[in-house]
RNA sequence: GCCCGGGUGGUGGAAUGGUAUACACGACGGACUUAAAAUCCGUUGCCCGAAAGGGCUUGUGGGUUCGAAUCCCACUCCGGGCACCA
């Protein structure tokens, strides 16, 4: 008998693999179904592939195998996206051109691929860096440039010391360049952006008609950030300025009590006092003296100066005066805002800070649940007061327990303000009244009032209790005299701690008055408007679109939608990367390079390294920069900056679909053949750059009716990390890496394929283990020795002699057969490989148990070994592509078995004869039984009756109910 | 602080309202061997018990249900993302 030898069947099959093409898709094939299977091109560096590409793109080859032995015409494709800062710094490291360094990388990856045992169709390779690429990167660019979507702007960015170049928005991690950790500064420079704000909503919208995870989505639509609001115009007086802030609660407008600018506002200058300049000037000072890792500290205390100018509140006249302060971001918005202390967090600080008035303009109004208003009555609204009552002996408070019709009902010391009474008043009195105490102090009361809905019902009408909260304070409880019995009846006077008072307390407007209390916040929810002259009583939208309406009619207000999404900034000051496609002349300005005259190559240069001015080192290769202008033919000089390695990226998965063709980037029938991508598997770290980056390019291509569909992938999912064993990250510092390829030579790339699967579900992160890597191992060995056994066929395991109960085992083995093959069908659908993996050792046990072995091994039973046999290759080959093929051939086979059909399962076969029942008494399990599948509910019940496991349980009890679920259990339930 | 995901044996994990702990790893015992490795067979959630058997168990507390890892409420811990975004 032959042994397992996969470093010997594996290199084999992965030649005739490449030498016959098995793996090729083909354009316009209308007689099948199109299954176009993506996994995120790998970056060629020195290191070769890693276990996190190892687990990427076998579950993207499992998923693929599948679908073509389903008989989809697939497209596997796979290329590199070569250029980047890696490369570039081993080109400065070594003295190697890029170009060589990056051939020699391919070169090592596609090995590797191919070791690996991937079903690729490399007919279709490509490599961002090959100018036949980057000449329709280019071209693609000219495209946004045409339609104004690529321009140039002199903007503060985001530069990295370290890697020498501009950063986008969403390569910068908390402060810090997110490939290297530099903390990034800002530094003005001319650079080229990207329009995507132009999409945000469409790549919100977008999100609505694809199959993402939904922390993907989230992740995007919050990158995204899109707010709702207003933008209000607020004059300045003594001058002819105005100032514009964005703000999403218009409604709020009336408790504005100061505005304030970002420090680089333009208008700071233009509106400071004389007086207060040399105080603007240094705060100023010391703003831009801080760096952006500092401005973003958590729980940062306030900073702020007054500019000594005065606005005026459009929507009550009133002067507030402006200030400057950090925490209003120049990015965001018109980069100022008006300050409501009393309804938003960040403002209430700064206002007591810097003691700025804060007004209450939103009154919180809850419905009383214990006792709610009724459809129909009337409203009538009154003052009242609820105060908390401490004695300052103990520490305790005071509550009432209500007899009578409110029976049940716990709240604080409460009553109605009179007229002609001050808050303050009515809660000495009502302290009187229903405590009967003296010597009570006032200690605080809430600058808020909030408000309570009830019904009343012994005057038809509804109420609305607009509510002082105040705290008071009992020297000393001695001596006082009792309780009236009058009052006695109505309630009862308890001390409680205070740890206990929002649990007694009962209805939700008391435990909101008695949490407000303590807090010391903004309140920030939505509610009625007071304070606002004739907006009071309107609520949240109703309020908002009011207040807007009217001020827009003056010219002060219009509505607005912002983004936190910023242009993307598109230029990187680098060699290794495809240069921007653009001829500055001094009469033409920006002219793009003609479309026939692409691609511009990179020139060979001496040196590599990026320069500290911003400028590309391209920049100093005088007869490459010098050129003329193609619009007047009069000198001038190209731009030197390059693409982001986000460029390249951003469209390769439409290249695959047409990838040799030298008249377009890919030919418009192919890609309407091959349509959306239908399942994209990458990394979660490219949620809002690549992914991102990318969608937004086919949003625009499909604009342009470049591409068919709207969006580029139909569905996408996320693999989890591969940690080392100790849990932590592989790197190379900590030694802990493993290298796939070593594991390859020890065990095969069979082993480390259905390990991947099977070390946990795809999308979690996980440890390795060479445990259990050893245990796959082992696994495979006994499915190839399990094989040969059956192939042999008719070596007598036993004594040959078919008895009667053979028939039952025959059945039980096509059934499980079967049943596996639904089972391993589903989870590749569902993308459960793990479980997947479980089902095949499942089935692979059952079959090589002494029973099974004995009948499969049977000269008799040749017939049913070759199926069960041929089922187990089958079923294995997408997961362990080399061992399939190998012992399909040793079946006799010439075809490849991965152009074989999937196998199908007989519904009927899958059925099984007796089924065992569940017995519980009371929902506890008491035993099992066996029956015949088709048992009905009366044989199922009288049958368990039967029992003497549950007989012993049901004696001397009653059965009150019994619950039969047919094929499942029995529960009696009894008394 | 806000948004998302998660907590199940010694370990990775299975089970999405019906036998919790499939499958695998590890551990322990046995067979084979001069011996070891490899391989094969068996045991393996925890507690009580000599055994038969019984009790407990899916982060914690409560709820719904004949029945809950699974559904609902509150809390807690871990991981990820965003974060002075007006």
């Amino acid at each position: 008998m032959q042994k397992y030898n996969p470093q010997e069947i594996e290199p084999k099959w992965q030649k005739v693999w490449e030498d016959t093409g098995v793996y090729r898709a083909v354009d316009g094939d209308k007689t099948r179904s199109k299954y176009y299977m993506l996994t995120e091109f790998p970056y060629p560096s020195g290191e070769g592939l890693h276990l996190g590409h190892a687990r990427e793109y076998t579950l993207g080859d499992v998923m693929a195998r599948h679908k073509r032995m389903q008989g989809y015409n697939v497209l596997y494709p796979m290329g590199y996206d070569a250029f980047g800062l890696p490369t570039e710094n081993f080109a400065i490291k070594h003295k190697i051109a890029p170009q060589t360094a990056t051939a020699r990388n391919v070169a090592n990856f596609r090995e590797q691929f191919n070791a690996l045992g991937y079903g690729i169709d490399w007919s279709r390779e490509v490599n961002t860096s090959d100018p036949n690429y980057y000449k329709w990167t280019q071209w693609l660019f000219l495209q946004f440039f045409k339609k104004g979507l690529a321009y140039q702007a002199n903007i503060p960015i985001n530069w990295c010391p370290k890697c020498k170049t501009g950063l986008a928005n969403e390569e910068v991690v908390s402060g810090r360049h997110e490939r290297c950790g530099t903390e990034v500064e800002k530094k003005l420079l001319n650079q080229w952006l990207l329009k995507i704000t132009a999409y945000a909503d469409r790549l919100i919208e977008g999100l609505k008609t694809v199959d993402y995870p939904e922390r993907i989505a989230t992740q995007q639509i919050n990158w995204i950030g899109k707010s709702e609001g207003a933008e209000i115009t607020f004059r300045i007086r003594d001058s002819k300025s105005e100032i514009g802030v964005f703000t999403t609660r218009p409604d709020t407008l009336g408790g504005a009590t100061f505005l304030v600018l970002a420090p680089e506002h333009p208008l700071v200058e233009q509106i400071t006092t004389e007086k207060q300049k040399a105080a603007v000037e240094r705060y100023i000072k010391k703003v831009q003296s801080e760096s952006e890792l500092e401005r973003q500290e958590e729980d940062r205390p306030k900073t702020g100066v007054w500019t000594g100018a005065m606005a005026v509140n459009p929507l009550n006249n009133q002067e507030i005066p402006v200030w400057i302060a950090d925490y209003v971001l120049m990015g965001y918005g018109t980069g100022a805002i008006m300050a409501v202390p009393a309804h938003d967090e960040r403002d209430f600080e700064f206002a007591q800070q810097f003691k700025l008035p804060i007004q209450q303009v939103i009154m919180p109004c809850a419905d009383d649940t214990t006792n709610p208003p009724r459809e129909g009555y009337q409203e009538v609204v009154r003052e009242t007061v609820i105060v908390h009552l401490m004695d300052k002996a103990t520490g305790k408070f005071a509550l009432l327990d209500w007899h009578e019709s409110l029976e049940g009902i716990t709240t604080a010391i409460m009553g109605g303000v009179e007229r002609g009474q001050t808050p303050e008043e009515a809660a000495l009195t009502e302290i009187k009244e229903e405590a009967a105490l003296h010597g009570v102090k006032i200690r605080k009361k809430l600058p808020w009032v909030t408000a309570a809905k009830y019904c009343a019902s012994h005057k038809s009408q509804n109420r609305k209790a607009v509510t002082h909260v105040l705290l008071a304070e009992v020297e000393n409880l001695e001596g006082q005299k009792a309780i009236t019995d009058s009052e006695q009846k109505i309630h009862t006077l308890v001390w409680v701690g205070k740890d206990e008072v929002l649990h007694r307390l009962t209805p939700d407007h008391q435990k909101m008055v008695w949490e407000q209390l303590w807090r010391t916040t903004a309140i920030t929810g939505e509610g009625e408007l007071i304070n606002s002259g004739q907006y009071n009583g309107l609520s949240g939208r109703a309020a908002s679109r009011a207040i807007v309406d009217d001020l827009h009619r003056q010219g002060q207000a219009k509505a607005s939608v912002k983004y936190k999404l910023r242009d993307w900034i598109f230029s990187r000051q680098h060699y290794w990367g495809e240069p921007i496609p653009i001829v500055h002349c001094p009469k033409c300005g920006a002219v793009p390079v003609p479309e026939d005259r692409l691609p511009v190559e990179l020139p060979k240069v001496e040196h590599y390294e990026p320069t500290d001015t911003g400028e590309s080192p391209l920049a100093a290769i005088a007869e490459w920069v010098n050129t003329e202008c193609p619009q007047c033919g009069g000198k001038a000089k190209r731009e030197t900056d390059t693409m982001p390695n986000w460029a390249g990226s951003s469209w390769y998965y439409l290249r695959y679909i047409d990838p040799h063709n030298p008249k377009a980037f890919a030919d418009y029938n192919k890609l309407k053949y091959w349509g959306m991508v239908d399942l994209y598997l990458g990394s979660m770290e490219h949620t809002t750059l690549h992914l991102l980056y990318s969608r937004f390019w086919h949003q625009f291509l499909y604009d342009q009716k470049l591409v068919p569909t709207p969006e580029p992938y139909a569905a996408r999912r996320g693999q989890g990390m591969v940690l080392a064993k100790d849990g932590r990250k592989m790197s190379k510092s900590l030694g802990n890496v493993v290298n796939p390829m070593v594991t390859i030579k020890a065990y095969g790339a069979d082993t480390l394929r259905l390990y991947v699967m099977f070390m946990a579900p795809y999308d979690e992160t996980t440890s390795w283990s060479d445990e259990r890597l050893a245990g796959i191992s082992r696994f495979l060995r006994r499915v190839w020795d399990l094989s040969q056994q059956l192939m042999q066929g008719g070596q007598p395991a036993g004594s040959g002699q078919k008895t009667g109960s053979d028939g039952a085992v025959v059945a039980s083995i096509d059934r499980m057969t079967h049943q596996t093959i639904k089972k391993v069908h589903e989870d590749i659908e569902g993308m459960r490989f793990n479980t997947m993996v479980s089902s095949l050792m499942e089935y692979s046990n059952f079959l090589g148990a002494p029973d099974t072995r004995k009948i499969l091994n049977d000269p008799g039973h040749r017939q049913l070994a070759q199926r069960t046999l041929r089922a187990l290759i089958l079923m294995l080959a997408p997961a362990a592509p080399h061992l399939a093929e190998e012992l399909w051939s040793q079946l006799g086979e010439t075809e490849s078995v991965h152009v074989q059909g999937w196998p199908k399962y007989d519904p009927e076969l899958i059925q099984e004869e007796l089924v065992e029942i569940v017995l519980q008494v009371n929902g506890k399990l008491r035993g099992t039984m066996t029956l015949p599948a088709e048992a009905d509910e009366r044989q199922l019940e009288e049958t368990a009756k039967a029992q003497e496991a549950v007989q012993r349980y049901l004696e001397g009890k009653k059965v009150i109910k019994t619950i039969v679920v047919p094929r499942k259990l029995v529960n009696f339930v009894v008394q």
